[in-house]
RNA sequence: GGGAAGGUACCGAAGCGGUCAAACGGGGCAGACUGUAAAUCUGUUGGCUCAGCCUUCGUAGGUUCGAAUCCUGCCCUUCCCA
C-alpha cells in the first residue's frame, strides 16, 4: 500500500494535486508541514499533521518539519476572525526548541537512512531577507489579484468584516508560499501538506514555484478534524490538550481520548494510531458487539498515550481511572500505598491544611471552603450536599454541618473530596 | 468634525420609579438514567453570621421616602454622514 492509499483509508485525505500520487511512485520525495510556534507544546490539532509526517516516512519518503519561525510572527489569517498578536523572538526560538523535542518522539532525526526527517526554521531564511529584495524577487512573480482571490482573504476584506485585514497579515501566503520555493530548490521538497484550511496558502506555494523556477510542485491537504456533536476538536472546559505532560497530565490526555464518543473514535483511531486497516475493522466489529464496554475507545486511548508518553505512563492513567471511576470504596483507598496514591491523584488539585486541626474535628464548610477554595463560596458548597454532590474519600457526604475529624484521614495525612463525579481534590495535611 | 443607537449577571437578551438579586434563552455546575457517552428529565447558577442582611444593572454625582429604571458630567462600543 503506497503513501497515497494508506493515507486514503484512514480518511486523511480530504484534497490532492493531481500528479502527487505517481510522483510519489516514481521517485522518493520529500514533503513537509508547517508548524506555528505559538507556544511552547504541541497539542493535539497538531497531531493530524505529525500523523501525515510519519506515514510519509514508514512509506519511505522524507519528513520535514517546518518551524514557522518567521511566520509565526506573522500570524495566519487562515479561519481567524481578528488580527493576531505578535511573538517576539526570544519567545520563538524557546518554543521551537521544545517543539523540536516533541516531534522526535515521532519521526526519527537520528538514523542514518536516505529518508531521515530533517527539522527547518523559516526565520533562518527570512530574517536576512530584505523587504526589497524580497517584494523584487518574489512579490513581482504574484499578482494581487490573485491573492485576494483567496478565501482566507476575502473573509477578511469584505463588507462584513469588521476589523479589517493589516498588511503584515495579507503578506502571509506570500511568505509561507516562499518557504515552499526556499524547501523545493533548496531540498528539493515537492510536496507541501497541512490541513484543509491551508490550500489556498499551499497553492500560492505551487503557483510561486511554477512562475518563479518553471517548477512542478504538489499539495495534500487532510480534512479538519471535527467532533460529531459540533464542538471544537481538541478543546475542553479547561483549555487545549498538550502533548507537554507538564500542560496536561498523561491521566488527563489518557481520559481525553476514553471519552470521545464512538462516532468520533471510529475516525479517530484511523488517523491517530498505526493500526492497520484489519486490526480497526476487528476493533470496531468487537466494540459494536458491545458497546458499553468501550472498547474503541480504550484501544485509542491505549496508543495515543502510549505514543505520546509511554507505556508505563500509560498503565499508570489506567490504575488511576479505575480507582477514581471504578467503584473503589474508602476502605481501598486507605489500602493503597502511599506512592500509588499520590501517582494516583497525579495532577489532581492540592490543597494544604493544618493537621491538628483537623484531629481536632472542623466544619465541613470551614476545611472546603474557608480553608480551602476547593469551594468559592460556603452557599455553593451547601447548594452541592444538597444536591447530593459530594464524596469524602469516595463516600457520600450529606450533611452541610458535618465535622471532619481524624477518623476521615487517609495514610495519615490526606483527605479525598470529590465535586461530583469527575472533581477530585486532594487535601494535604502538614 | 456632524448625527443616531447603546453599555444589565459567564454569554445573548428583557426590564424603563417600588412586588428586582433582576424574566427568558444559551452555557456552567450538580442529581437521576447510562457506557466515565449521547439524548432526556430534575435541581441550581452574587455573597453572608441565610424566613434577615450586604454588594451588584459602564462610571461619578444628583432628584426621590424609594432608582437598573428619571436628570447631569465622564468613559467606552456600534452604526450613518464628512
Amino acid at each position: 500500500m503506497n503513501f497515497v492509499e494508506e493515507l486514503t483509508w484512514r480518511g486523511m485525505i480530504h484534497d490532492i494535486m493531481p500528479g502527487t500520487e505517481e510522483l510519489m511512485e516514481k521517485e522518493m520525495i520529500s514533503a513537509y508541514v508547517g508548524i506555528d510556534p505559538t507556544a511552547d507544546s504541541l497539542h493535539i490539532g497538531h497531531l493530524v499533521g505529525v500523523m501525515m509526517l510519519k506515514h510519509l516516512q514508514l512509506s519511505g519518503h522524507r519528513p520535514l518539519a517546518l518551524v514557522g519561525g518567521a511566520t509565526g510572527m506573522i500570524g495566519d489569517p487562515s479561519g481567524k476572525s481578528a488580527e493576531r498578536n505578535l511573538l517576539d523572538e526570544e519567545t520563538l526560538r524557546h518554543n521551537q526548541n521544545a517543539l523540536k523535542a516533541q516531534l522526535a518522539k515521532f519521526l526519527d532525526f537520528e538514523s542514518e537512512i536516505p529518508n531521515k526527517a530533517e527539522i527547518v526554521n523559516n526565520y533562518d531564511w527570512m530574517s536576512n531577507f530584505s523587504f526589497l529584495d524580497f517584494i523584487r524577487d518574489i512579490g513581482k512573480h504574484i499578482t494581487v489579484n490573485y491573492m485576494m482571490s483567496k478565501e482566507s482573504v476575502k473573509k477578511r476584506i469584505g463588507a462584513d468584516s469588521k476589523t479589517g485585514m493589516s498588511f503584515t497579515e495579507f503578506s502571509y501566503q506570500l511568505v509561507q508560499g516562499y518557504d515552499f520555493l526556499h524547501l523545493y530548490n533548496e531540498k528539493n521538497c515537492k510536496v507541501q501538506m497541512g490541513g484543509a484550511d491551508q490550500w489556498g496558502n499551499i497553492t500560492t506555494g505551487t503557483e510561486l514555484i511554477r512562475r518563479k523556477v518553471q517548477g512542478e510542485a504538489f499539495a495534500i491537504t487532510c480534512p479538519l478534524i471535527t467532533k460529531a456533536d459540533g464542538g471544537k476538536f481538541g478543546k475542553t472546559e479547561s483549555g487545549n490538550i498538550w502533548l507537554d505532560p507538564e500542560r496536561t497530565t498523561p491521566y488527563a490526555f489518557y481520559q481525553f481520548w476514553l471519552n470521545v464518543s464512538d462516532e468520533d473514535a471510529k475516525k479517530y483511531i484511523k488517523i491517530f494510531t498505526l493500526l492497520s486497516k484489519d486490526e480497526i475493522d476487528n476493533i470496531i466489529a468487537e466494540h459494536f458487539k458491545e458497546p458499553g464496554f468501550r472498547l474503541l475507545q480504550k484501544k485509542l486511548a491505549e496508543e495515543i498515550t502510549v505514543m505520546v508518553h509511554s507505556r508505563d505512563e500509560y498503565e499508570m492513567a489506567v490504575k488511576a481511572s479505575k480507582i477514581l471511576f471504578g467503584k473503589a470504596t474508602s476502605d481501598e483507598l486507605s489500602k493503597l500505598n502511599e506512592a500509588t496514591f499520590l501517582a494516583v491523584f497525579d495532577g489532581v488539585p492540592v490543597f494544604e491544611v493544618n493537621k491538628s486541626e483537623v484531629e481536632a474535628g472542623i466544619h465541613i464548610m470551614e476545611l472546603l471552603a474557608d480553608k480551602t477554595t476547593i469551594f468559592p463560596s460556603k452557599g455553593e458548597l451547601k447548594r452541592t450536599i444538597k444536591g447530593n454532590g459530594l464524596s469524602i474519600n469516595k463516600e457520600k457526604f450529606t450533611d452541610e454541618n458535618g465535622i471532619v475529624d481524624s477518623k476521615y484521614i487517609i495514610n495519615k495525612k490526606y483527605i479525598l473530596a470529590q465535586k461530583g463525579k469527575k472533581n477530585y481534590f486532594l487535601i494535604t495535611l502538614v
